[in-house]
DNA sequence: CGTAAAGTTCGGTTTATTCCGAACCAATCG
DNA sequence: CGATTGGTTCGGAATAAACCGAACTTTACG
């Protein structure tokens, strides 16, 4: 039983750093993510998390709050209690799907504008043979996105399909 | 003439700001290899960064050291010539896939330990029915997991076959 | 040898992030 | 009403990140 506390607590310092890095969200904040990842659908409560994450009321509140305006977690309550617990966001995964597919659209613009601007210089008559741009590597990379994206799509799809989630 | 110079000013800050982000790097790195990739194979030199950029040669040497660690960047040099002709590394696009691999198969191995934490505790003799962990969500971000990641080692093995590269 | 080019190193300032505590608010209970 | 629960807000302290300037190195040139 003891044990099992002592897992839980390593677990969420061991995927709340994962987080931090990834999410660039700050220590407790992550932290916070985490611990509700770890418990599960009966939820987590602001008091649970000022006395299991040693912190303040001001950071939980704070922190809480972000996350829910990032839609990374929600909560339920119970009749006669005034409480929140709080859980991730149940489209957590299709949530993430969209954001990968949101940034790879951002670099395809990016990509496809800087790939413009190098045509251009090439077009310019003042511009050596030698000097021009090699255009391949954002050609490679625009089809790499290309590809990335309709690849992830087509799970999301499938995973939306999944009368599981 | 002039218009090229102001279109890629603002390029370099748009995909400065992008990188910065996405890679979590300092402003002026990120600018750094910004400027480098609208720059391309001619190269980009120490001299350049400084006067283009307007930071300090401290700063830029800093930066231009931490990127060639990172393998983002690496550089040629001409005979009688001292200075160093910046370029992004070739292997970009191929490094950029295998971070990702990387990244999901740490996310791998943390969920299957959370998944394995959670199947541990429902085990428990005092564990209630109804407050067992539902493990829906671990399994189906690992299944994600798993496909997002023979979905981009596909992407990535038709890249390698790629003569351009 | 003196000087210049190309870059590095180090100390310090500025700025931003992260967190805390104390005071506060709002709802509920006795 | 007063006290308790559940949480928010704000000001500030501690810490970390980012950048700069000045002094320094190293190689090459005349």
């Amino acid at each position: 039983m003891n044990d099992i506390c002592h897992k839980k607590r390593d677990l969420v310092e061991k995927l709340g750093v994962f987080i931090e890095q990834k999410d660039s969200l700050a220590p407790v904040a992550a932290r916070i993510l985490s611990y509700i990842i770890l418990t599960g659908k009966v939820g987590t409560t602001f008091e649970d998390l000022v006395t299991q994450l040693c912190a303040s009321k001001s950071t939980i509140s704070t922190h809480l709050n972000h996350l829910s305006d990032l839609k990374r977690i929600e909560y339920f309550t119970k009749t006669g209690d005034r409480k929140k617990y709080y859980i991730i966001n149940r489209d957590s995964i299709l949530q993430h799907i969209d954001e990968m597919i949101t940034t790879w659209n951002v670099q395809k613009n990016l990509h496809s504008e800087i790939k413009d601007y190098k045509e251009s210089v090439n077009n310019l008559p003042e511009t050596e043979e030698k000097d021009m741009f090699d255009l391949t590597f954002h050609i490679n990379y625009l089809e790499f996105l290309a590809e990335a994206t309709s690849s992830i799509s087509n799970l999301k799809e499938k995973l939306k399909n999944n009368p599981k989630l």
